[in-house]
RNA sequence: GGGUGGUUUCCCGAGUGGCCAAAGGGGGCAGACUGUAAAUCUGUUGCGGAUGCUUCGGUGGUUCGAAUCCACCACCACCCA
């Protein structure tokens, strides 16, 4: 029987493992693509994700209870049936949408009231609650319910905000122990990452993290981070942070990232990341290459006859020229919003498995470099 | 042949004497977006670096001042013959 997380080659800080659950094996650094609603915005397919190398999806609870509901989703067999996703999916706990829809929420002691963005319908949202729609949804691993503090927090409301996220995290590993053993529960192998929390405060940070490993939870994210600081502040952050996480569980930063932050982020002992991006800016007609960021629906594009990206075996890049893509982006149609997510998507995944290769072969750093030195290029 | 309504900056369209280079859409151009309230949002869109200059079918007029008032002309739409 393997072990659940196996470190397979390391580089300076950087690492690489393979994180083994019950829904299949994924090597890390990973890039999880961002499922929210369960679904790939932008028409995107799971099968569309075959072959470009994607090993893991996330989606969110707050989304999901709010519509369709955790309950009507756990009676349809959970979230990864209903997506026809055969691979580990990562649920979100919630926490995050405290933060960005916190013009629609109180926050108390025991969770958070909000109003719904569908329907405007009050909810009540706490750890409890948290754990109970991620056990329906049936997720292979579940986040712990926290407050994504701004950056901008002053010191006293962080340490307020930390002490609770700390207090509701005990109450997640209690109630995941609960739900993990109920007969009617679909993964009963359920495991639960805890957040680290702290904004900009890296002795807060720190003094957090020594906390939460005592818990010796399957893994750790580092929350909280691009939302508002410098990038400088971020890497300083994880500079201070992550050697407080146990090295020999997956440590994942959650929301990050731009391929630079990636890259940065590894280095510094990172290998769990989703972001928002590769979908959100494809569907805005923005797509990655090694050389930089296209905006495809820019003028210059208009008879561009080769792919996005040479040498990529993306849907996009074997069919599609440039001109075409940004036709369809000018003419709004769903194909060109597909397109440009797909190669998106097929780029970080890309991304990731030269990250692999670059710490199997012990060159992380000039890897890194250069990777960066060719981002920078302008198109 | 007669009557009525109309012609506005790339398009649609508001504006009926100064606050008008001209509302609002659309389209164009550019930018933002980091655990997705996001196929969204923002800026810009006559020329000029600027005091300015040239625009509201055309020509002429009234007025200190005209897209706005008057005359004629051109074209468009509908109605009556």
């Amino acid at each position: 029987m393997s072990s659940l997380y196996e470190i397979v080659a390391e580089s300076g800080r950087a690492k690489s493992a393979v994180f083994n659950t019950v829904h299949g094996s994924v090597k890390t650094p990973v890039f999880m693509n961002v499922a929210t609603v369960a679904a790939i915005k932008g028409g995107v397919d799971s099968r569309d994700l075959d072959g470009i190398g994607t090993q893991m999806a996330l989606a969110n609870t707050y989304h999901l209870h709010v519509r369709t509901g955790d309950e009507q989703i756990a009676r349809l067999g959970g979230v990864r049936k209903i997506m026809n996703w055969h691979k580990p999916v990562l649920t979100d706990s919630g926490g995050f949408q405290v933060f960005s829809l916190a013009k629609r929420r109180k926050i108390q002691e025991e969770g958070v009231y909000f109003n719904s963005h569908v329907d405007g319908a009050k909810i009540f949202m706490g750890p409890k609650e948290s754990m109970r729609i991620q056990s329906n949804l049936a997720s292979t691993v579940a986040m712990a319910f926290d407050e994504c503090a701004p950056a901008l927090a002053d010191r006293a409301y962080v340490t307020e905000s930390v002490n609770r996220t700390t207090r509701w995290l005990n109450t997640c590993v209690e109630t995941i122990n609960v739900l993990n053993k109920k007969k009617e529960t679909i993964n009963k192998n359920q495991l639960l990452f805890g957040i680290n929390q702290g904004a900009i405060f890296d002795d807060i940070r720190i003094e957090h993290a020594k906390q939460i490993r005592e818990l010796d939870l399957p893994g750790y994210a580092v929350g909280g981070l691009a939302v508002g600081e410098s990038h400088e502040q971020m890497y300083f952050i994880l500079d201070a942070v992550v050697e407080h996480l146990p090295r020999n569980k997956p440590v994942y930063l959650m929301g990050v990232g731009t391929p630079e932050n990636i890259l940065e982020a590894v280095e510094r002992g990172v290998d769990f990341f989703d972001c928002v991006y590769p979908t959100r800016n494809g569907r805005h007609g923005h797509v990655y290459t090694e050389n930089g960021r296209l905006n495809l629906s820019n003028e210059k594009y208009k008879t561009d006859p080769s792919p996005i990206e040479e040498g990529c075996d993306c849907l996009a890049c074997q069919n599609y020229s440039r001109a075409y893509i940004r036709h369809l982006l000018k003419a709004k149609e769903m194909l060109g919003y597909r397109l440009c997510s797909i190669h998106n998507l097929s780029f970080y995944n890309r991304l990731m498995e030269n990250i692999r290769n670059a710490i199997a072969c012990d060159s992380y750093s000039s890897f890194k470099k250069e990777a960066i030195y060719k981002l920078k290029d302008v198109n």
